[in-house]
DNA sequence: ACATGACATTCAGACGGCATTCAGGGCGGT
DNA sequence: ACCGCCCTGAATGCCGTCTGAATGTCATGT
């Protein structure tokens, strides 16, 4: 999952770069609203963290932007307590949630899973594909209970196919979603961690769709395939 | 574990620090309710104390902040002897206990306990991990019945750690746990503490998430992992 | 069947996070 | 004021993980 954060105060940026990539997610910064709205518009994120006090573009102008540009992200406001007007604003302009600061990491991060199961439509923490199950609250995996010893791309890897079950998804959409901007990634790692997967969760359950991308599959549920 | 205390009377806030201090818990001090209702806001506290009878922003409306914001700490309120209504309206607030001015610190200590104990869900005073024992009330530790000499920071990690157990525990959670305000530990002194604490409980209860945190097991539990 | 391209597998080196050790300094006890 | 214990932060080394290339295998189209 990739998330981009939009917000000036260099302290509270950082602060919240940490907690995000400690929580398993490639982060993306923007100072300011017009790096953080051409970032939108540009690479394809899973969330966005918007602060609305920007100097410059300001964070609703930015948010209406995207929306009117048919993007979807979710979008998590953050907003000076007592700045109701702000808040009202935010949600019209789109924002799917909001956070007042000051705010604890924790909070944010459990807004941020709720919002990301909410896209992808997934109703608890846990993601289920058969018997293999992802927990994204511990970043753990479990297969017929057993738990799976995951590096963290690996797990960044399973994540991210597991939202997705069933569809195919390319090469390069899980090479954007895992990494961060800086990504030159010409390179096969891509197939390297989908084998130690497969090695790992069994071989079965991570079709190749030849041309196209790999699918995650439940095994007991479409045997030939 | 860390905890706030607010209070305006500075001997009882001296107190109060003193005494939750000398009992192994990182404590903030606040002497309204402003800067009471700002750290609550801002910090991770496990558990607070908070004095109803503060001067400018009182108590019940800085506990009716705090809960409206969705904070969940278990909070223990002070209150004038005989001041029946404060009592009630602190409860309907959001408090989890109470104390009637003056009081024995031996009894805060014992609620606290008590309330920290039902927060994270365990029934006793002592906590059990396999053979491995913290009696949170004399702030021991024994591994097989041996009693283990800890110093208070590697008791403070440790009882952190058994209260999360199960759980991974990213090494920042457990800086802002361990530590009061003042911690701009960039440095490694967690892993020293890990580490000494491994060479006293035995290696193979702390695991490492490798770019996570840190997770206390029992190992007669979960052999392979 | 063959050529081609796409994917799988394996491996060594680079990298980074973590463990360990140690000396200096602070703090409390005597 | 002295002593000892503990905390802290830096230095060092280790080990797991990531990465990119080389090689092997398989599917597809001709």
């Amino acid at each position: 999952m990739r998330i981009l954060v939009v917000e000036d105060d260099p302290d509270l940026r950082r602060q919240l770069d940490r907690a995000l990539t400690e929580a398993g997610y490639a982060v993306d910064l923007a100072g300011n609203g017009e790096d953080g709205q051409f970032l939108g518009e540009t690479e394809p994120y899973d969330a966005v963290v918007l602060d609305l006090g920007l100097p410059k573009v300001d964070g609703v102008t930015v948010l209406k932007a995207w929306r009117e540009a048919g993007l979807v992200f979710p979008v998590i406001i953050l907003t000076a307590r007592g700045r109701w007007s702000e808040k009202v604003e935010g949600f019209d302009a789109g924002a799917d949630d909001y956070l007042t600061k000051p705010f604890h990491t924790e909070e944010l991060l459990a807004r941020m899973r709720a919002l990301l199961r909410r896209a992808t439509g997934h109703a608890t923490s846990a993601i289920e594909c058969g018997d293999l199950r992802v927990d994204t609250r511990a970043a753990r995996a479990t297969v017929a209970g057993e738990p799976i010893r995951l590096t963290s791309h690996e797990y960044k890897v399973l994540a991210y196919l597991m939202h997705h079950r069933g569809r195919v998804v390319p090469r390069t959409e899980l090479v954007e979603h895992i990494y961060d901007q800086d990504f030159d990634r010409d390179s096969n790692t891509i197939e390297v961690f989908i084998g130690r997967l497969r090695r790992k969760i069994g071989q079965d359950r991570i079709m190749t769709e030849r041309g196209l991308g790999y699918r995650l599959v439940d095994p007991a549920e479409s045997p030939a395939q």
